[in-house]
DNA sequence: GATGAATGAGTCTTCATTCAT
DNA sequence: AATGAATGAAGACTCATTCAT
């Protein structure tokens, strides 16, 4: 046995070849990319594992070594965009005072709108997906419900805000007042993917037509 | 007795073992329950057609005789679900005056809940799932946009009598309050079904709450 | 119960619908000719029993207290074909002294044209279907055997004829002939479906051609 | 010893696992052979996919990695049926001078024999229910009538042949001749198929028995 | 670590046949 | 006798996952 072969072998028994932990992250972001594209063309369940493997551009094996099943896949696919999205968000909660409603809102429709629009597709449809599948998913739907529960309370704290200037009337209740804003956000995100004729400049400016004037007939 | 003599000969010369019509639709419809029943339970294409031909307690066979094939099944589970609601919903807008907005809105609200709310399951999860649908069958997706087209119209017609009333901004554009309360609705819809904590009254109240005040900061 | 509703019951108990043995037997050919289109278009298998239903015109009740079953309903098709052209072949055997060769061929292959040429459809799809069922279908293939056996035999007398008039070689083995002719027979079937470009004269003017001149190189 | 160094070495950098194109060919003469011992047994529709399947003892997925459907499989056994007998015959028709027609038939039938008897069943009747099956599938319909007409044009330059050297009659039609002798093929196929008593002998005597004598009754 | 061929349980759908009316 | 709705076993095909190389 001569040397260079021994050096070899000490190569082969060595776990060198360990991808950085860096590559891992890339790949795995390559992967989740592929999976995007696919569930917002198929949707969840009606995509297969080969269809994101061919459009990863990576071998089963490989997707398998970073995502364990499906399941895991779709879970880490929804919550990562859920995540993502909060990542955008949460600046815009941060600010010592909010803006007027209508220009909050229009905010986070932006951001979402940012967030969202990645080359070639769309992750509102995503999130689209991710609701209908947090129906039978118990796990999804608890990570949703902290998520949105966060977010409520975000919403909630600029509503007091609101009231104490007087923008939203003191008698009103900041909860109910930031599920309203929620839904506004939630009802956006459908009514543009099924749509498709929608801006958030719109729901601003539908929002203050509607808060504007008020005589009662 | 001559009845039975007749019902006797009446067998003989017609030769009847077609089903009546009224009887084939209650069969469908019983189909469509199941359909409903397991989609909202387990997803549209997560479910199999054993699941919905077990629930139905009918054969594969009567199944197929009653839909083409799985496709048709989901989208005749959808759009049935979504003119179902349309019924509810027209006869709100066919009042000489609409109601406040928050009351229009809170109307609609009760009768997507009382539309959808089938003993042992909610309906809106099957809207839910229907939008998704919609972003990959372009079919689905027609019928679904022409269904909201009409309602968008209906809601911005009363936008236009709450702005000759006053209760509205004259200057707002009705179309942008339009697809804003539609947003809303949708939105309380995913609220609903993905956190479970929502009452029609809190997104009217909630809706009060932030177009009574108006004092900028 | 009066003695209109009596009479009445009577006929309800009384067998008088019996159709009559003409009408059971037109019946049954009009079963077997849709189900000879339906074959010849699809094939003895991929044929459905709804298909040869649907294009007979009647019930699957119907069809079925005719023939036990869709084997049965092969075995006829065939079978009939088979001896419907037996029928048009025997009379050409039965002249006191047989035409030469080239020109038998020629009849019997003119009697096949005629037999099978059905409105719309050609019976010798049939044959074809039928030689490949035989393969698997032991009634079927005794029955065939038998059928061409009786052919050959007769084939054979008009061999023996031709050698007593010396249109045939003396020395030659009858029996041999007859398979012979028997093959050219089948062949002319089989190319005629395949290639669809052939006619009894080419045949037989083929036949007179190899049959003629008798140089060795 | 450095070679099994260098083996793994081998493994390590090169990511191997797809089969060698022999080993796929092999497989794939594994189904076919598989389809074919079927498809002689139960007929071309009548079998199953998973009677192939348990005949070549593979999975389901295996097979239907080589054969993208049934039709295909149909298809291709059907086929290269056909083209391998086509290679047995060519060579026959290679020689400077044919033998004569009895002599010639025998050889093709003879060829047709040795390509045929597979250890345990025969392709002649792969060839039947290939040419029934040909009357409904297009592109086999196709491929069948181009393989036969260039091998009517085979048979047609050898009657030229025998016509120039007084064999056969030089007022004959030479492609009378052909098909007549393809037809003699043909049912050479059906006789032996259908009857089982056939040897390439009995064609070739029987058609030296016609062509011999000449004298009119 | 990486590959992609192989597996086989599971899915959708068809269709021969029956039988209540 | 006649009908055609209903049955459900069986067939074609897919696809998540594994594992030998």
């Amino acid at each position: 046995m001569s040397g260079a072969c021994k050096e070899r072998i000490f190569v082969l028994f060595n776990p060198v070849p360990k991808i950085s932990d860096q590559k891992r992250a890339e790949r795995r972001q390559q992967i989740l990319n592929a999976a995007w594209t696919c569930f917002q063309r198929e949707g969840l369940h009606a995509t297969t594992m080969d269809d994101i493997i061919r459009q990863a551009g990576l071998s089963a094996g490989a997707v398998y070594s970073y995502f364990k099943n499906k399941d895991e896949l779709i879970l880490a696919a929804v919550t990562t965009s859920l995540s993502g999205l909060s990542a955008q968000v949460v600046p815009l909660f941060a600010r010592e005072k909010p803006p007027r409603p209508e220009d909050l809102v229009r905010e986070i429709l932006q951001a979402v709108e940012s967030f969202t629009a990645r080359d070639g597709f769309d992750l509102k449809r995503i999130a689209l997906l991710g609701w209908g599948e947090a129906q039978r998913n118990e796990k999804l739907r608890g990570l949703m419900r902290g998520s949105y529960q966060m977010f409520r309370g975000q919403i909630a704290a600029s509503v007091q805000a609101w009231q104490r200037d007087g923008v939203v009337d003191a008698a009103a209740k900041a909860d109910d007042v930031a599920k309203t804003l929620l839904a506004l956000i939630f009802g956006y995100v459908v009514e543009a993917a099924v749509m498709g004729d929608m801006k958030p400049d719109y729901i601003a400016s539908g929002l203050r037509g509607i808060s504007t004037s008020r005589a009662a007939g």
